[in-house]
DNA sequence: GCCACTGTTAGCAT
DNA sequence: CATGCTAACAGTGG
């Protein structure tokens, strides 16, 4: 669940208590959520330092001193946690770090196991076959960058809003936000909207995630921060989960469908096809 | 116990 | 260019 307000989260959160700590140990409890094939740099990680973190779309990338980058995806559970290295972990903490002189440790968590780690150069992150084809950074695209990039495009505009080689970092949660406050139906054919829509369309985009991102992103269940702290968005969500509730702006009730294979909640009266 | 559901995404057939 | 379906996995709720 986390996107691009809750990975940026994570990663401001955790760059403070982060950088410059030097790797003293590293633990595998589960070694598949490691993507490399071989035995790679990931497994050379001691005595490097943290010198970077990073988001790219939904991804952390984490830098060490040496060149060695790990690229994290979180996918629906994952949680990367800085906690007491005394803390009681449970069986669904796959990988930990521990650190030199600190009596803390980082933590990848990951309940479904969707979610992995993939060491690669850190001159070779772009390459990488999970970055490749990433579409830009929403929040640093300009209007005029967004309407060529939508240009030519068909199909469904929520469809459109989540596909990440498209736009990076949109997922179901803020797709619905992003259709509400722009007044667009989920179902409208991207190619018939009108300037104004698409103008409206990366307005709300803005809004949506920066508003996101200052309130910490959206906890939902799993959700939770660099800390272990949760989002508080969740009570600022206009139509995601609250079908059957009346709008905030009309008052008529929050309808829910499904839109490539995804659940999808509008306002009808707000949002007119 | 069984079944349907869940915030992600890749791979497949169409 | 697009769609829908499935699968990976574990937990939750009916």
């Amino acid at each position: 669940m986390p996107e691009l307000p809750e990975v940026e989260t994570i990663v401001r959160c955790l760059g403070c208590l982060l950088l410059g700590l030097e790797v003293e140990a590293v633990r595998v409890a589960f070694r598949p959520v490691i993507r490399n094939r071989k035995p790679s740099a990931l497994d050379r990680l001691v005595g490097r330092q943290i010198v970077g973190l990073r988001r790219r779309g939904k991804m952390i990338l984490v830098d060490f001193s040496g060149g060695i980058t790990a690229i994290i995806h979180l996918k629906m559970t994952g949680q990367l946690l800085f906690c007491p290295a005394a803390a009681p972990s449970d069986k669904h903490t796959h990988l930990a770090l521990a650190f030199r002189g600190s009596d803390h440790e980082l933590r990848y968590r990951d309940v479904r196991k969707f979610g992995f780690i993939l060491g690669v150069r850190t001159g070779d992150v772009d390459l990488a076959p999970e970055l490749r084809g990433l579409g830009p950074e929403p929040l640093t695209l300009d209007l005029l960058s967004f309407l060529r990039r939508l240009e030519g495009r068909r199909g469904r505009l929520k469809s459109l809003l989540l596909r990440q080689n498209v736009i990076a970092g949109v997922g179901n949660i803020y797709a619905d936000e992003i259709l509400f406050q722009s007044g667009l139906h989920p179902l409208a054919e991207v190619s018939r909207l009108s300037r104004r829509c698409l103008e409206r369309l990366w307005s709300a985009i803005q809004q949506v995630l920066n508003e996101a991102i200052l309130f910490k992103g959206t906890t939902i269940r799993d959700y939770r921060d660099g800390e272990g702290l949760e989002g508080l968005f969740q009570n600022r969500l206009e139509v995601y989960g609250r079908e059957g509730e009346a709008c905030t702006r009309c008052g008529t009730v929050i309808r829910r469908i499904r839109v490539s294979g995804r659940s999808t909640h509008f306002c009808p009266r707000c949002q007119r096809r």
